[in-house]
DNA sequence: GGGCGCCTGTATAACGTTGTAAAAGTCAGG
DNA sequence: CCTGACTTTTACAACGTTATACAGGCGCCC
């Protein structure tokens, strides 16, 4: 039988009240009575209720963390930091997927799968600012990734835009000219892709081309989509001499084809990433990659889902850019300089 | 304002209990009724507040799952895995992380990071028997994996010396004479590792050397560790032609740097893994790996959780062992036969 | 030394839900 | 038309906690 707060207060000879103001370390309680309370605590080995304690203050203490899915390990890294920045605040994280899918998404962000939450980060990939418009659920959200929405709520990002035309700014350096995007998102409106967008921008800038020919769509984001979408460039006989990949498994499956096609990494065809996954820097040939500072992003999304359960005035909606940094790795080399091991 | 059962009450114009029975499909509610009440439920937009029915019933809804590290992509798809099968069952997943230390492991399995949770699913790593003994936390437990504890709670794995020798025996089958392993866990009781056990085993059944020099202790289980481990080895000057890894990212980390000593794979050196992540089979030589049937682990552990919910008689603690299979690509074949292509 | 205010501790009422037991309603049979 | 058996609905009391309001006790100041 667990314990409550009336069994410790019978123990200890105190009321309730007291020892709710012990284990609450309220400031008007003596030395004496408190250290008489906190014996009788220990004794009988007292534990909060926390269900009674969410039913009385109207929050619960757990945030959720909804990620498109977990296998992709820049989703499980960052979920990573989140679990640990929340515990910080002593917070604990629900974790759930949504699979990219917008029904799921919409689901999560209505608060359907978890009802019991202070505050929600989502990280969407098909959701529709419409689906977040007529969003009746008033726990905060705050919208993390490549996604961007004009609509009054907290987004965590780097400024992928940007990231983008930089990975395929150290592409032209390199003296590359024809530069794949492999990972556009199939079937849905593709400006709303910033990667794609930078993608195509610094190449107009350069004066290069950007044509539908060379960006293949997926359906996916893992090796399989990745190497599949290598492979359908392939097919069209076009010859790129550079790739800028979605995200790194993405990458990582595309430089499997190229490999078993007898193309080599970098001097055929170079290869830029987008996550710096642990995974792309001990293939055969490490993988060049955006990497997005994590450990911001998490931290960051914490803080502000917190920022809006203080109870006071509710902060402007703000759109927060995290850093990033272009990782420098063998799969763009550029000549047959032998690159240090593995680590970056 | 959160709408309450009181509000739909008044507005539907009958008592609260009505109106939980109507939200708790309780049987004896005349249609008529049941219809006004939902009427009254949709017009407001009633939405049940999980806190006070968790107070009222002593349930929570939530299981945790706590797991070494999510940065290994097994535990990410295994974490997939359990959040869908709880859903299954109306149940919410609670992610924690223990990065294998066992003084987070020892707080998990108290309850003491979460102490809301009807059950709990843990994957110790360091975690001693002497700390479960004394366990004074009832909500029901659930190991995973490779630890083998002898006592009363439920167990769900692989049968980890079996998959461990049967890896070892494809090895020998392929005609190799020395096999390290990568992987040893630094500082604990060997025996304690089933993997390293089988491993032992089957080299003695073939009378083949096991000895330590062919064993590699390493602090963690990622690719650097695996990278780090498998070039002291080399270092030894000892030069092995078969390596069993502890998992996958391990066995990737070590590929790396026999390629980059010019070493190849499998041709000098045959390579097998654990874990079947999908990252082995993108890489230039995909890899040869214990695949355990995820599904089922993840499966089998969120039902041993919920039988002991049931309130009934709790079940004997059981010892539950999934499939699994060796799933033989790249890196450990016979001859100079060209695989198919990275998908197995 | 009495009154005032501050500091501690206490009784009681919520928070929103469900289980229990009893009240009200329905219907058939005598 | 009454009785009894059953079905449907209701009132009320929990679950364990914290907030509010209040009752003592003590020291301080006039």
């Amino acid at each position: 039988m667990r314990v409550s707060l009336k069994d410790v207060a019978a123990h200890a000879g105190v009321s309730i009240k007291t020892v709710s103001n012990v284990v609450n370390n309220y400031q008007h309680v003596t030395p004496a009575m408190r250290e008489r309370v906190q014996q009788s605590i220990d004794a009988l080995g007292y534990r909060p209720n926390l269900a009674a304690r969410h039913l009385r203050k109207g929050r619960t203490g757990i945030i959720a963390l909804a990620l498109p899915e977990l296998g992709n390990p820049y989703f499980a890294e960052l979920a990573a930091v989140v679990i640990d920045a929340a515990a910080a605040h002593d917070y604990i994280v629900l974790l759930d997927h949504t699979g990219g899918r917008r029904e799921q998404e919409v689901l999560v962000s209505q608060g359907f799968r978890a009802r019991v939450i202070d505050g929600l980060i989502l990280s969407p990939i098909e959701l529709e600012a419409d689906d977040l418009r007529d969003r009746a659920e008033n726990v905060p959200l705050v919208l993390l990734g490549e996604r961007d929405y004009d609509l009054p709520y907290d987004h965590i990002a780097i400024d992928n835009v940007a990231a983008a035309r930089a990975a395929v700014r150290h592409l032209i350096d390199l003296g590359r000219r024809e530069v794949a995007f492999i990972g556009a998102r199939r079937g849905h409106s593709e400006p709303a892709q910033l990667r794609v967008r930078g993608w195509r921008e610094e190449l107009s800038a350069a004066g290069l081309p950007a044509d539908d020919g060379l960006v293949a769509a997926t359906d996916g984001w893992g090796h399989a989509d990745g190497a599949a979408a290598m492979a359908r460039i392939l097919e069209t006989g076009r010859r790129p001499d550079a790739v800028f990949a979605y995200n790194d498994p993405m990458a990582i499956g595309a430089m499997r084809v190229l490999h078993r096609q007898g193309l080599r990494v970098p001097e055929d065809i170079a290869i830029v990433g987008f996550d710096d996954v642990v995974e792309g820097r001990f293939g055969a040939v490490t993988l060049t990659s955006v990497s997005p500072d994590k450990e911001a992003i998490g931290r960051l999304a914490v803080e502000s889902v917190l920022a809006r359960l203080g109870g006071g005035e509710p902060p402007e909606p703000r759109r927060v850019w995290a850093d990033y940094r272009l990782v420098r790795r063998e799969s763009t080399l550029g000549r047959a300089a032998p690159g240090r091991d593995g680590q970056d």
